[in-house]
DNA sequence: ACCTGAACACCGTTCAAGT
DNA sequence: ACCTGAACACCGTTCAAGT
């Protein structure tokens, strides 16, 4: 039964509809949530028969992010390399942030797909385009790692969402002071990150500005070494001659 | 039966010997084959004994990466602050090297146990000793990212062990006037990275050289920064006036 | 009081039996 | 030829029943 019973849910399965459905689901459920089982369900359809758009799980991970990669923007073309590379990656940001999964889920994926590819294409040909060496623009990628993807890994504790149940006011001046003595500097940076509102150590630090900091600061380093006209060959052999 | 009838696995469990264990494992069979079960198996003793000393398997995972930490060497004292960076962090490069399923492990945990607290205030601290600002270490910290961990990201694709069973010669030829054809930017870089050799695109780089590459940048910018004596506050407002 | 076997509520994926 | 229910070989974790 159910097989033509409920008549709610008739458009017939696809690639693209089980994959914009995975997407879907782990917005609203968390990446750990999804399985093959439970999409199959929100999709109306028995788990077998997501295999025939998709492989298998992984498959269907590396899709979910070709979905996200497909909503990055392309930036104008008038731009010069470094703004163009800037707002190509502040554009992945975005999506990367309307889907909270898609970061863990790019950092554990290891297959490089079309739509990765294109990506990566994409930003590479920006910096040939603004006269960097294929030598150097190979470097620049691998320094910027994951910031192609629009964000940079976690220092600190994600905010954490009342596991524990509120310790006394006591034992939390007890606690902080006990941090303060066994990681004092971690502590100062904190502090300084929030001016001093240290709700949660490390929770109100302003990512945002971090991740164009580290940014810049990249960009900045390698257009000097571009103007210096700078090799491999010749940073290798500055070290061992010969 | 079993009780006390092979004799062999007697040593008591501690928690200790239950996150050696798994790292044992996870170094034998990856980090995907290591379930609370199977390491139980491993040990000799039913799965639930392991949850006296783990309170669960997040906290395993934790305690293993703990582990890993456990084996970072501290750097001379006497070093000046980039050299002792340089030291601490290709220190954990060479731990997490002996432990390939360490770096996914790092990226996915979001707990910040004492461990990980102790080694990030290292590293903070010695940023402060060579005379940044807490504003600037922090931010520092975060340019670096995982790279204090001695891991950046993979771009390209893992070597991959022969999955496919290996192609006509001219189909592999056609493939790769395809993706030179749609990726010509991607190949560029994989051509000058591994001076032609292409045994899989992205196969064979340097990536030792690639991470003291992105690491020297970001230790040579934020040196500079230093000298100027950069403030974020100043940064903002470069931005943003008033 | 301690220990643990069985059970619960899941997984991804295969495959043989049905239409 | 197509489809799919049941099954296989697992999970992490709970809990009640046993000593």
């Amino acid at each position: 039964m159910a097989q033509q019973g409920d008549g709610v849910r008739r458009a017939p399965l696809s690639r693209e509809r089980v994959l914009r459905a995975g997407v879907a689901l782990a917005d609203e459920v968390g990446i750990a949530a999804v399985s093959m089982r439970r999409l199959a369900q929100e999709l109306g359809v028995v788990p077998m028969a997501l295999y025939k758009h998709v492989a298998n799980k992984d498959e269907l991970l590396d899709g979910m992010v070709d979905v996200v990669i497909g909503e990055f923007e392309p930036p104008d073309p008038d731009l010069d390399w470094k703004a163009a590379v800037r707002r190509r990656v502040l554009s992945a940001r975005r999506a990367v942030l309307r889907h909270p999964w898609a970061r863990q889920a790019i950092e554990s994926r290891t297959r490089r797909t079309p739509a990765v590819l294109g990506y990566m294409d994409a930003v590479a040909g920006t910096f040939r385009a603004g006269g960097f060496s294929a030598d150097l623009t190979h470097h620049v990628m691998h320094a910027l790692g994951n910031r192609i993807w629009g964000f940079s890994p976690e220092l600190f504790d994600e905010p954490r969402g009342a596991e524990s149940p509120a310790p006394s006011p006591e034992e939390q001046q007890a606690r902080e002071a006990e941090f303060a003595q066994r990681y004092p500097h971690v502590l100062e940076i904190a502090v300084a990150a929030t001016q001093g509102d240290l709700s949660g150590v490390g929770g109100g630090c302003d990512e945002q500005f971090e991740f164009e900091f580290a940014l810049d600061l990249l960009l900045d380093g390698v257009d000097r070494l571009r103007e210096q006209g700078w090799t491999s060959r010749a940073a290798r052999s500055a070290v061992a001659p010969g």
